[in-house]
RNA sequence: GCCGGGUUGGCUGAGAGGUUUAGGCGGCUGCCUGCAGAGCAGCUUUAUGGGGGUUCGAAUCCCUCACCCGGCUCCA
């Protein structure tokens, strides 16, 4: 486990894969773009969250020190918007809904970012940077607010490749003009309407009392906790334009330096066929997954694509990544019995020597795998290969110590991927002593044949999650992973 | 209209000119088991959207057609 020299990432701007060496030595700085918090997150957000860990996760494996920042949009149309149909504050409107998203970061078991900004506790810092806009002659002032001057910035459309004399102009961007003295212009800054006044929801700036727009808060934290320059910035593909877009112009256009070195860009997840999302009405709830799926099967689902293709969510596809995680989670368990065993080799053999080998070879794959852009399908296959090498292993008696070499391994790759770290522990205690009374009243009976009742027994305690494996040398339990 | 991405066996999903039956799921058989589960062994006989072309040889390169998905200022 060191740095690789290998790692490479697919970058959006140049649209090929490059390879990754951060701007200062073993010190990544990354940026995810997060949740505006109007509504509980669905699970087509998380994905994105998901993809973030991972690239984080990887880099961190590769021994990288990283600084992860993920923006908490807190101020915007929608916030405002239901906020004030609910007849609620802004603040406690949008406090509950990053409660809520990072309720899910924890189920979910992603790591969490190094820090989350909140939109509203930067407004000081924005207004700075706008200032500053406006001082070079990128941004003007007009009746509603302050705009970015695209024409003033050359590399405008790079990263989308997006030609703007040839956009469609749609109905919103003509009926959107306002004070723009050109349609693809964006607001750095809104003068504030009448409910929002009314509401109290509003800044003072040298433009009057207003909010900021939506790109600027990137642009600035960014910067704040990140400096002008950034490693890796990442989110959905749907961001690319005009979100990453205009955060290119505000950036650039002030300091005058490449803002962002990879843009890795995540796919969208699909229901049925169809994007996901809030205005389609399409969305499968968080919760509504997490009662019929763990979230280790979950996270398998996700990892089960490629993060830049877009991945299906079917009840087929969740059925498959249920299974095929049990697999890989069976092998833990397995393995764990083997530990506690009685029956065991000390010496090693040939047999020995050609599990460890196929092990580091496979962890070698797995690298490989990962290092090519995070290529999760390819690294679950090598996970599925050396499962299977372990199952084998343990079909016989172990040598304990190679066991464990092999053990740790398989646990360190699972966990770069951040799969079953979170096991429910009931070693130990009066819990333990618990089962091993039921377990031995249970032998009791089937001693006696009584099968009905030492089934029901089996059957109950499944129920709740304890799982009974009957084996020729006694009953081993495990605790069903949730 | 313009710009991207995709089309591999029942499902998922690799491969990126000449080993691969990729792997996983599902299904089936055998072993093990009182049974179940898990595991092991094996089977499910090489599928690559259509049509051209390049090549000794293409799922992999080129052309073309078809279909699907997405973006074009709500969006992860």
């Amino acid at each position: 486990m060191k740095e690789s020299k290998n790692l490479r990432f697919y970058d959006t701007l140049t649209r090929r894969k490059r390879g990754f060496k951060p701007l200062k030595d073993g010190k990544v700085g990354m940026y995810v773009c997060g949740p505006t918090v109007y509504s509980d997150p669905h699970i087509g957000n998380f994905r994105s969250f998901i993809v973030g860990d991972l690239i984080r996760r990887w880099l961190e494996y590769r021994k990288y020190e990283v600084f992860y920042v993920m923006n908490i949009t807190d101020i915007d149309d929608k916030t405002i918007r239901d906020s004030g149909r609910e007849g609620v504050s802004l603040r406690e409107f949008t406090d509950r809904y990053t409660r809520s998203f990072l309720k899910g970061i924890d189920l979910l078991n992603i790591k969490r970012a190094t820090v989350y900004p909140k939109a509203t506790e930067n407004i000081l810092e924005m207004i700075e940077f706008i200032q500053e806009l406006i001082e070079k002659g990128l941004a003007y002032e007009a009746s509603d607010g302050v705009y970015f001057d695209i024409d003033k910035f050359p590399g405008y459309g790079k990263l989308s490749r997006i030609e703007l004399s040839a956009v469609k102009p749609t109905e919103r961007v003509s009926s959107d003009e306002y004070g723009k003295e050109s349609p693809n212009d964006f607001a750095l800054w809104k003068a504030a309407s009448d409910e929002e006044l009314e509401r109290g929801i509003f800044y003072d700036s040298p433009w009057g009392k207003g909010r900021p727009g939506w790109h600027i808060e990137c642009s600035v934290m960014s910067k704040k906790y990140l400096g002008d320059t950034i490693d890796i910035h990442a989110g959905g593909e749907d961001l690319i334009f005009p979100h990453h877009e205009n955060e290119i112009a505000q950036s650039e256009g002030l300091t005058g330096k490449t803002f962002v070195r990879f843009w890795m860009h995540i796919g969208y997840l699909m229901i049925n066929g169809r994007k996901m999302s809030k205005s389609l009405g399409n969305y499968i709830s968080f919760d509504e997954v997490l009662s019929k799926y763990t979230p280790n099967e979950f996270r398998y689902f996700y990892l089960s694509t490629h993060y830049r293709k877009q991945i299906d969510y079917t009840e087929e596809a969740m059925a498959n990544a249920k299974n095929a995680s049990k697999k890989l989670s069976n092998t833990i368990d397995l393995a764990e019995e083997a530990f506690k065993s009685g029956l065991e080799r000390l010496e090693y053999g040939k047999r020995e020597e050609e599990f460890l080998n196929g092990i580091l070879g496979l962890k070698s794959d797995f690298e490989d795998a990962m290092d090519d852009d995070l290529d999760t399908p390819r690294a679950l296959n090598t996970l599925h290969q050396m499962s299977k090498l372990i199952n084998e292993y343990l079909s016989k008696p172990v040598n304990k110590g190679v066991l464990s070499e092999a053990y740790e391994i398989y646990r360190s790759l699972l966990g770069a991927l951040g799969l079953f770290e979170k096991r429910t522990s009931f070693e130990g205690g009066l819990f333990e002593e618990l089962i091993k009374v039921i377990i031995e009243t249970r032998e009791k009976l089937r001693s006696e044949k009584n099968y009905a009742l030492s089934d029901k027994i089996r059957e109950l305690l499944s129920k709740i999650g304890v799982i009974l494996s009957d084996k020729p040398d006694g009953t081993s339990w495990t605790i069903e992973r949730r």
